[in-house]
RNA sequence: UCCCCGGUAGCUCAAUGGUAGAGCAUUCGGCUGUUAACCGAAGGGUUGCAAGUUCGAGUCUUGCCCGGGGAGCCA
């Protein structure tokens, strides 16, 4: 039996493969708590009525592995509602009481934890965070999948910068030759793109750059749709329906996780389309109507974009930026060659950017011209430029960064927390 | 790279420049309905490292190391 399904046991002989989670011992009465992966469930066991068990449990060391059989019971003074009446207890293994579990069930301080990441997960917040990050990625393979699109996985090791802006992490590729860990797979699904319609990609990505902050990783997961044919309006819809979907299904399916995490699931609910759309135009209007110093052609900073997210309910798009704020690649808005039809989608709460992407530039010259206004390598680039020597099509996709999507639906205070083992800068261990 | 904050027992934290403490954890004892159980007792310290000021430094100064938050950049 999973502590998941207790409810269906009830009154019935079971066994439970997992750890110990606490004792409280209270004279000749234990009250053991089980986690095996799925919840937490209380024992107990009365040396009076059974020995042997009570003797197996007395003083047993926190996170011992365990194997108990007993009856289920609906109890209502146990966590959970239900309880298990152990008869038998088989102690696989014992933590060694002169090196005890380190993480106690108490407060803890943010390095102890992280260098100890590979335990940490065991509590149930951790849990609960692993177990909707798992439904947000099940749910976002589902409705790229629903929709048509084609996984196309793109490598990770790439010859060289896909958008010549970020750094990049370096390693040596065989004998002379140097590679880099992928920033995007953006480039290679255009490629996709042209040769299968509708495509996406879902793996690790890879930024070498020092930032330090909550909202960052070095290595993060990210989801990227590429469509030939698409533009910027078919992009939006694509991205507000995927991230609704995400929410939708973790509210549906780890509604126990969310409690678990005690997050405020008013918030969620409404997180359906349509998202507000607004121009960037409009949203240096709207910050400086708030006294923010923000002038037409910068970029948003995290201040930036917790005004304008703050101002409702569900994720806001952002659209058509200045070009000179944009990768190259970007494909300038017909109306005003000086924006670029790109969008950005905020998440609430000061979460910050999940979705940056938008159309492309389909017409040769045009990129070739960016790519030297870049001083980016062109030799390296030569593939990419057959795309547009070869049937070139107006095309679009974007970018969801998974950990800053999933730490939203958590409503977590760091990033890290949302990602089983987060590499950050100055921490790759364990 | 820059700015800010922190580092004291295994953990979380106290300690006017004047004998380094508490709670939790561990060990021992008590308790038949506990809820991070509770009650009693015991053991546990190179105060991040190195210099300096001082009669005296956990506390003040300088440098270094490690970590955190933020900026820039991005998802």
């Amino acid at each position: 039996m999973t502590i998941e399904s207790a409810g269906q046991h009830e009154g019935a002989e079971v066994t439970l493969r997992g750890w110990l989670y606490n004792l409280r011992e209270s004279g000749k009465l234990l009250f053991p708590i089980f986690r095996d992966g799925t919840g937490l469930m209380q024992g107990v066991v009365s040396q009076k009525e059974n020995p042997a068990a009570f003797e197996a449990l007395r003083g047993l060391t926190q996170e011992s592995s365990v194997i108990v059989s007993g009856r289920v019971r609906a109890e209502p003074r146990a966590p959970g509602g239900y309880e298990l009446a152990v008869s038998e207890v088989e102690v696989v293994q014992r933590v060694p009481e002169n090196d005890p579990y380190p993480i106690q069930l108490k407060e803890h301080g943010v390095d102890f934890l992280l260098d100890r990441r590979h335990l940490w997960i065991r509590t149930p917040r951790q849990a609960a965070i692993l177990r909707i990050r798992a439904e947000a990625i099940r749910a976002a393979r589902e409705y790229m999948d629903d929709q048509g699109y084609i996984l196309t996985d793109t490598p990770i090791f790439t010859p060289a910068a896909c958008e010549g802006t970020t750094t990049l992490f370096e390693v040596q590729y065989i004998d002379e030759q140097k590679a880099y860990l992928t920033q995007s797979g953006q480039l290679y699904l255009e490629a996709t793109a042209a040769a299968l319609g509708k495509v996406y990609c879902f793996g690790p990505t890879f930024r070498a750059e020092k930032s330090k902050t909550r909202r960052h990783l070095t290595e993060f997961w990210m989801l990227e749709p590429e469509a030939a044919y698409a533009h910027l309006e078919d992009m939006m819809a694509l991205g507000e329906g995927l991230v609704s979907h995400m929410v939708q299904s973790v509210l549906k399916n780890r509604a126990r996780e969310l409690e678990t995490l005690k997050r405020d699931t008013s918030k969620l609910a409404g997180v359906k389309p349509p998202f507000p759309r607004i121009t960037y135009d409009e949203a240096v209007e709207t910050l400086q109507k708030r006294g923010n110093p923000a002038k037409w052609g910068d970029d948003f900073g995290g201040d930036e974009e917790t005004i304008l997210s703050s101002q409702f309910d569900r994720p806001v798009i952002v659209h058509r930026y200045p070009a000179a704020i944009k990768a190259f690649y970007m494909q300038p808005d017909p109306e005003r060659r000086e924006l670029a039809l790109g969008f950005d989608t905020l998440a609430p709460e000061g979460y910050g950017e999940i979705i940056g992407g938008g159309e492309r530039i389909a017409d040769y010259d045009l990129l070739v011209r960016r790519l030297r206004e870049n001083n980016l390598p062109e030799e390296a680039f030569q593939w990419y430029l057959d795309l547009r020597r070869y049937g070139s099509v107006p095309h679009a996709g974007f970018g969801l960064g998974l950990e800053r999507t999933v730490a939203w639906i958590c409503g977590t205070e760091h990033i890290r927390e949302v990602i089983p083992f987060p590499r950050m800068i100055y921490r790759v261990y364990p």
